[in-house]
DNA sequence: TCTGGGGTCCTCGGGCGG
DNA sequence: TCTGCCGCCCGAGGACCC
């Protein structure tokens, strides 16, 4: 498996055993910190928080410079500042990031076609047939991390194991710049010893259900029966924990994403009570989602509005439309719609709009809708009715009241009322 | 200390149609 | 015609991730 390097890491040293894996996953280390400092080499050395300055942003990234003092991602900048008051504070430069990010896949992609990006930073790599290429996952893992410090200057850290779950959790391990390799004999000992937290997708409310109940580590898991990790997390998520725990994560490394939702949301640097700018500002942030929206291909068949208040406290509302819509007119009457309908009994901190139910552009069920091919299936569907009410075929004449001489009068009239005659169609079989 | 912005997934309850 | 059951969709909210 790896060793304790003292500075709370764990990594592996090459050649170590990798039996049974066949999962990387890749990690880069502080990435907008590291882009930062490869575009300015002064920076180097230095502790770097990337954010905005203005009094409500977050840290997006910290050098480990910076995190030595406590800086954390999501943290408020005054906080960080307090806690490193030294430290210099930059904007976040996507544009830059997402062009490195693109070297970096490139890099991915070298090694296998099998790449599952999570994010701008990070990816599962299933290496299981670049053996012959490459060598074993182990090998792979050396190999890639020289390659992508000679490609783009940085540097990575690496998971490798037999499932998703256990290379992510070892590529967390083995930050910065290192490589944890964890055979898959070995799972059952690299897991029992972990808190529930480090589990991925375990997060500070999960584990509070869980450590409220005694059950601090991986280890506590397995002693626990599965009802009471259902009754403390919910059915799904109490499976999950339960397989997850054990090593089981059938989760293939998957290279397709299809996007589900796309939305903006804006907090204001002032709590806002003017009713007509948050009419405004809907509109606007309406306007940027289906602008979206266009450039994807995309129509969205709902619209979602958010509201956060001074408080905190987060409303959501949700609207499906008549038709889907990319027209920023339209989503953002929707959003309007949906703002109306909410209390604003305390000033507003956000605001948010969001596109969901996705369809590609041109497939809404009018641009798609067939009547002929609609009346097809009805006809399909009702022929076995007519043969069994003794009657000629129904047809799309019969239905629409000019009837067919030949057929057998009201009877498959009466079928189609009374849904006698569904078999195979649409909208289910029981009746 | 006072909590961004972009997402995904899950749960639960109500309405509706067969 | 009414009732119960079931599955599906919709809407709201919450947890989690980077």
């Amino acid at each position: 498996m790896g060793r304790a390097d003292g500075n709370g890491r764990l990594v592996s040293a090459p050649g170590a055993p990798d039996g049974g894996t066949g999962i990387l996953h890749v990690d880069m280390d502080a990435f907008y910190a590291s882009v930062e400092v490869l575009d300015d080499p002064s920076l180097r050395g230095k502790p770097l928080i990337i954010g905005a300055t203005d009094a409500r942003s977050v840290v997006s990234s910290a050098s480990y410079e910076a995190r030595h003092f406590g800086v954390r991602a999501a943290m408020p900048v005054a906080r960080a500042l307090s806690l490193c008051p030294h430290a210099i504070v930059t904007p976040p430069r996507m544009a830059r990031y997402l062009e490195v990010s693109k070297q970096v896949m490139a890099v991915f992609s070298e090694f296998t076609p099998l790449v599952e990006p999570l994010s701008v930073d990070e990816a599962f790599l299933d290496v299981r047939g670049a053996r012959r290429l490459w060598g074993s996952p182990g090998e792979i893992a050396f190999l890639l991390k020289r390659r992508m410090l000679g490609a783009t200057g940085l540097t990575c850290s690496v998971g490798v194991a037999a499932t998703k779950h256990v290379a992510k959790m070892a590529s967390t391990i083995s930050k910065p710049d290192g490589v944890l390799i964890v055979a898959a004999d070995d799972t059952p000992a690299f897991l029992a010893p972990r808190s529930v937290r480090s589990m991925w997708g375990v997060g500070p409310k999960s584990a509070e259900a869980l450590e409220g109940r005694g059950i601090r580590t991986i280890a506590d898991v397995l002693d626990t029966p599965k009802e009471v990790l259902d009754r403390a997390l919910g059915v799904a998520m109490g499976a999950r924990v339960w397989a997850l725990a054990r090593g089981i994560d059938a989760r293939e490394v998957v290279t397709t994403r299809v996007e589900k939702s796309v939305g903006h949301e804006q907090t204001f640097l002032h709590d806002v009570t003017d009713e007509g700018f948050l009419r405004s500002e809907v509109l606007r942030l309406a306007d940027r989602v289906a602008r979206r929206l266009r450039d994807g291909g995309f129509e969205a068949r709902t619209v979602a509005l958010k509201v956060r208040f001074a408080d905190f406290t987060t409303l959501g509302r949700s609207q499906t439309l008549g038709e889907p819509s990319a027209v920023g007119q339209r989503l953002g009457e929707a959003a309007r719609e949906l703002l109306a309908g909410i209390e604003l009994r305390q000033a507003v901190r956000l605001l948010g709009v969001r596109a969901e139910n996705l369809v590609p552009a041109g497939s809404s069920a009018l641009a798609l809708w067939d009547p002929d091919e609609e009346w097809r299936k009805v006809e399909d569907a009702l022929d076995g009715a007519a043969d069994r009410f003794g009657g000629g075929a129904v047809t799309r004449a019969t239905f629409l009241g000019r009837r067919d001489r030949t057929t057998g009068g009201r009877g498959e009239a009466d079928a189609l009322r009374r849904g006698e005659a569904r078999g195979g169609g649409p909208g289910g079989t029981r009746g």
